[in-house]
DNA sequence: TTTAAAAACTAATTAGCGTTAGTTTTGCTG
DNA sequence: CAGCAAAACTAACGCTAATTAGTTTTTAAA
């Protein structure tokens, strides 16, 4: 069968892992067998091995890029000179613009990720929590400084982490409406609330 | 092995079925065997099938049950003779309820709905669809008469669905905030939003 | 206490899994 | 075009899966 065709710039592996996330979120983890993985790869199953090590090392490869990806941003954002809601906004403007880019790996790992094996899980679960505290502090600082409205910070850190994550039911109806009338709408949902 | 308990007004099957989406909840669908169910009932993997068709028949149980229960109250709810806000109101406190007092069932429908076999994949989807369409409808009725800011009524059933199933999450901290500190604090960023 | 149905058990079947071993093909480099 | 490493292949191993068949035990009514 044919070899495995490689991007200008990418690695066997890395294409490897790019099939893994669309089948891992077509199928979830635990169904997708290294043989599909192989069929869509466009090759036998064995012959991944030359490039991978082993199946659960591709759900750690995305996990922890996508969760690396997060906190390296919220760290910039948070370190920046801006007012707390204009922080918030550029925060939830990244996760939308993810969301829309990299939907498979964050799907992945949104989901599968209690798929893997220690100490990766603890370790995943430590960047969720660090990513969350990070959040919530934001939060605090805002509602102390009176940009925000005095309710509990880790409901309001729950409620904007929950409202970008469920884009991706948006994403299998991309056709019905933009990014940007998205972005603004939910940006303006969260921000002013419903009521008019 | 021991013979399966009953609660004083429930079948074998509905332990098992209890037991089941306790077990689809933690190790996923896929991930989980009728051996581990087994276990967890207390009797060999075989003893099941004298109570249940099969493994997918669990999984169908769980979903349909959950996906009924909420087409039920929002027709409920929608044919009450309150305001819109009010009634939005209503359908997300109904949903925090849901959230505290069954949870297993209703994460694993959340999750685990993509494993159900046709038909009855397709039946649940029908089910959503339905439910996230009565409650545009709800919200466009909302924006219309002047109750709602006039954003796109998708974004913000979206917005709401999401926040309401990220409760998940909240589920796994109890112990951090009340049920009661949570449905208020929620509905008042959902209402009025994040900004003071 | 007999009897018949309900529900448990053990053993086995068929199928698919991740992965390894060993071998052959491919394609670049000298 | 020879040689070598990279990367494909086939075959197979050891496990575990859901489920069925056939049998025994339990339960409760007659």
């Amino acid at each position: 069968m044919a070899k495995i065709k490689t991007e200008n710039n990418g690695t066997k592996k890395a294409v490897i892992v790019q099939h893994a996330a669309m089948l891992f979120k077509s199928k979830s983890y635990s169904a997708s067998s290294m043989r599909d993985l192989a069929e869509r790869v466009g090759v036998e199953a064995p012959s991944l091995y030359n490039h991978i090590g082993s199946k659960s090392e591709l759900l750690q490869s995305i996990c922890f890029t996508v969760g690396n990806t997060f906190i390296e941003q919220i760290e910039q954002i948070a370190n920046g000179e801006h007012s707390i809601v204009h922080k918030i906004e550029t925060i939830i403007r990244f996760h939308i613009s993810m969301m829309a880019e990299n939907f498979d790996e964050i799907y992945v790992a949104n989901h599968e990720w209690k798929h893997l094996k220690e100490p990766y899980l603890n370790d995943f679960l430590n960047i969720r929590r660090n990513y969350e505290k990070r959040l919530v502090e934001l939060i605090s600082a805002g509602i102390e400084n009176k940009e925000l409205q005095p309710i509990n910070p880790y409901v309001a850190v729950l409620t904007i982490l929950s409202a970008v994550r469920g884009l991706e039911f948006w994403q299998r109806n991309k056709k019905n409406i933009s990014k940007e009338e998205l972005e603004n709408d939910m940006l303006n949902l969260l921000l002013h609330g419903i009521i008019k």
